[in-house]
DNA sequence: GAATCTTATCTCGATATCGAGATATCTTAT
DNA sequence: ATAAGATATCTCGATATCGAGATAAGATTC
């Protein structure tokens, strides 16, 4: 089915792109999960890895989490000893978190892993593939951004 | 970036296909919350609306919801007078789900609008794309449940 | 410099989800 | 028929997340 001419369908191609979603995702806490480590945990470890010392709010940016969920993030991570908040003189209201000495460890020992497990689900794939489906997740994922779904009629 | 020559890593793939899934849950959530619906519970429906009556763990299986979260999903459509419970004489273990008719009506109308939106986010998508996209998320998905991660070398 | 707006973070209460275990029922082997 | 195991659902307690509102500090306007 769907296979050689039939067209792929929107809601099938959705399902099909929520599936892969659902598996990738379980595959990943797989591997993360071992240390105890939650997926948002592990994608604020990794942000400051690769980006440096950064405010809560970049971060949650950055993850797309809530206010409210950076904090007891932060508070998580801050209470394993992982990372750090730091006050900064030149704005009171920010806090700049950073990872420790022993966080920094752990992350990039986690992230390497973490990072031949996503080659390895996609080795399968030809640069080609690859390059297709970039442009088009981009471009589905752009286009749901700015698309105001369709509205019910009302009556008044 | 990763535009013309440059080969997409695995990291960038994932990074740009969780994105995308984003923005799309982002997407639906905001045409079906307006009627006070969470996703699962959309799903719980869309699936009773175009499987017909399933038992409680058939419908878990399909929109991939633990039977704990299974039992309150339920409740809470019950509760609305959205689907019913119905005991099952062959086998009383079992309770059958289905539609009410004022359920069947509420879904019916979502549905439409969801699958319109569907299409319209991915309009700008040629049906190679699809054909492509399918194919490579089916491979990521079929792989990623397939493989087991990384272990961590443990000296024990 | 006081009033007002904006921003960054936190607190609180509500919710969806899950894992583990309880219960009831069905199935199978003896 | 009975025991042992499998299956379907539910209950309970724990967790991550969120929205709304509180607080504090910086920025802007007069």
């Amino acid at each position: 089915m769907a296979d050689e001419q039939n067209i792929v369908s929107a809601p099938r191609l959705w399902l099909v792109l929520a599936r892969a979603y659902g598996s990738m995702v379980d595959f990943i806490e797989r591997s993360i999960n071992a240390q105890g480590l939650g997926i948002s945990d592990f994608m604020v470890l990794e942000v400051l890895l690769h980006k440096g010392p950064l405010t809560i709010s970049v971060i949650g940016e950055k993850v797309l989490l809530a206010s409210a969920s950076m904090t007891s993030a932060i508070d998580r991570l801050e209470k394993r000893g992982l990372v750090l908040r730091r006050s900064c003189n030149s704005d009171r209201r920010i806090r700049l978190v950073e990872l420790t000495t022993e966080g920094t460890g752990f992350i990039e020992e986690i992230y390497a892993r973490h990072e031949k497990d996503l080659q390895f689900v996609m080795a399968g794939l030809t640069d080609d593939e690859r390059k297709t489906m970039y442009e088009g997740l981009k471009k589905i994922g752009l286009a749901a951004k700015v698309a105001v779904p369709t509205e019910k009629c009302k009556t008044a």
